[in-house]
DNA sequence: CATGAATGAGCTTTCATTCAT
DNA sequence: GATGAATGAAAGCTCATTCAT
């Protein structure tokens, strides 16, 4: 390969204007819906205004998606589903301890996703998955039971290495996902309607998270004597 | 106990049937509502059928009820019931070990409250919060920041008492909340649309949060083992 | 029942303005419905279109009718299937040949229905049934079958008297109803494109088709001699 | 036969590849058009699948259609082909009895033209007659008039030749033209929507038919008798 | 007070048509 | 010429709200 070809930063770059635009389109809609969806809720959010946050008309939006629950799975799928191949790597890498690597994956999924606008798309999950079964569906399908394969292996691992005592998996996942799912949950909601000084500060929420998850909250027992003579 | 109690605990008592189901329609309207608010949430709900469950005609909404919105927030105010006194009186006359007070808690918490039509005021809360933050100012002074306080005596008393490790109450009342409230939001949502043999059974993952919140998921370090008889 | 109640000419005379108005709505939307479904089609009647014909407003269409397809059935209902009861008893009472039957019943038909716009929906579906089955079963069900039965019994009385040949009965239905409803079609497409002197004249138009289907175009063959030489 | 045809039956012949796939191009649509609207009806059809099908983009269709309207009324002008010589050849040269005349052509008139896409054209423009009541005029004339005087002039040889009884010619021609048109309707809309079981075999219909129209559905008459032997 | 007939803005989705490239 | 991205007017249907009775 000669006269190495210039690097697109898409495939195909887009020479004229509106093959540009073309190509900008799917994303911008799915910014626009992602930033709707959260804000409003996925029935209380209008077709036409996606399409018009976009800079497009209400047509347009259907042009690159068939329907309203197409567009959002993609925006699931673009927000969510698109960060677990890198989760998986980091996990199969990961070289400290388990309870380091518990502790690292809370904040980083903190960091790339519950601090983020993504997050919101959960929230909207749990209010109106009643109302849209196919949309939970999906999302139980997409989101839900890929992540909790994720914590399993974390909890595997553990168990694995003789760090963690050995536990029923499928109750043992929701130790880690409860907490954070309600962090997200709390967020969108409440949160945002305490007084400031009671609000969560979401690292030290997940520091003590994490304490009582590897420890627990009670001091260790009688024997604990013996621990404390120890160098 | 007769004539004890005041005769009406409501000014303009009702004497005839007529004037007491007047009295009563706006609770009966009001309880209709409660039930399809939680069961569908409040855009999916339709001021028809709340009429027609409560027995009255669509017009008749509008005449206790100056919007539908107006309904939602006296549906709200009216069932955010005041469990405390109960649950105070409890916490001050337990005897056992803190250990057994949470788990106590935790369980007599599901069977009162979120094994209750109650809980899915607190669902309906989470996911109109943005809606309505008057309603979920309200709720967290009401009901939020009270239930906090009573987690926070639990754990004060187990530090006390030397059972609980020292911590930062605002995190820990958290640790207690968190998987709770974690299991009411999923049981009103993705738990309602999952198939029978995944879904959560709520006495055995009560079991497996307190196991952790008392204890970790970690085995006692190393020490530990010496406890156990080896060399 | 001593004081005749006066003679409502509906159950329930309507006191009220609205009372009488909502008695009346259904049939002045059946009416419009009507009109318009033979005017421009299944397809490009627009339900407002009709709602605004009867006097209403959109709204109002879907109280009576819950969809465009139940109007449909409606109108066809009210203006089609309604006629065969008489029909039926007519038949069974009719006294003369049957000859005279399927001449009275054709002139009938055409007077009581094909001269009506209620010929029109045959038209209708005709031209849409492609586009939409379901209206096409219905109708299919609705009405071609029943008259179809009536056709073979008028044919089968005929027959059981003496006076017509056996014949298959599957197709000697046709034979009746293939030229009466090309006159409606006719009628309803091409035949108002004419040039007034080759119009057809439905009374003549079906003197001649009955003419043919009781005696045939040919002359009596070599024996009609024989008849000649009679009287 | 090279070189005896001139250069082009059009002016300006097509050299190249892309020139003949430019001149193919309206007649492209036009086929694909016809399928389409014999298949879907008018307002069935989508401009965009009949350019897809035409192997052309969208906007192409426009180029050479100024509108859907404006195709359709060339998907009809172009095929109603005039199959009118060759069958007057026939009605000339044919030799036997009227009615073997009658029932050949019957049969042939099936074979060539209801059992082909061409019949579609004759269904929609009893279909859309009343939206473009220009066509309708010009299949009129082109097509429905010519057909009735071959009918005509069959009728009138039998009149001629002794075998058929006299009549008014006018309504005999629908005798014959009725039961024809009628089961070419029957075809593309509700006999296509009929349980296979139910549904009209031609051949057998046309057989009942051209019995009826010679002989009638009526048995001779009481002299008749006599002929087959009875006393 | 109570009713329920009536309204009409609003929703998602479709598709003939346009026009910059 | 040819393309296909973009448009926006409809269409069927829903439902909170009003108001004459």
């Amino acid at each position: 390969m000669p006269q190495t070809t210039p690097v697109g930063d898409h495939p195909a770059v887009a020479h004229t204007k509106t093959a540009r635009r073309k190509q900008a389109r799917p994303s911008e809609l799915l910014a626009a819906a992602l930033d709707l969806f959260v804000e409003k809720g996925y029935a209380a959010t209008r077709a036409e205004e996606v399409a018009t946050r976009a800079g497009v008309s209400k047509g347009t939006l259907f042009l690159y998606f068939s329907s309203k629950e197409d567009l959002f799975k993609a925006v699931v799928r673009e927000n969510i589903s698109d960060l677990y191949p890198e989760w998986s790597t980091e996990l199969d890498n990961f070289s400290g301890s388990t309870a380091e690597l518990l502790h690292y994956c809370m904040r980083a999924w903190w960091s790339r996703f519950g601090d983020t606008k993504a997050s919101g798309i959960s929230k909207l999950i749990m209010s109106e998955a009643r109302n849209f079964p196919e949309l939970a569906a999906f999302y139980q399908q997409e989101v839900v039971e890929p992540g909790r394969e994720l914590i399993r292996r974390i909890l595997q691992r553990g168990i694995d290495r003789g760090e963690f005592r050995p536990m029923n998996m499928q109750y043992g996942v929701y130790v880690v996902l409860a907490p954070m799912m309600f962090l997200v949950m709390w967020k969108h909601s409440l949160g945002a309607c305490m007084p400031m000084q009671s609000r969560i500060v979401p690292e030290d929420y997940i520091q003590a998270q994490i304490n009582t998850i590897l420890h627990g909250l009670s001091l260790p027992a009688a024997p604990a004597a013996a621990q404390k003579g120890h160098p």
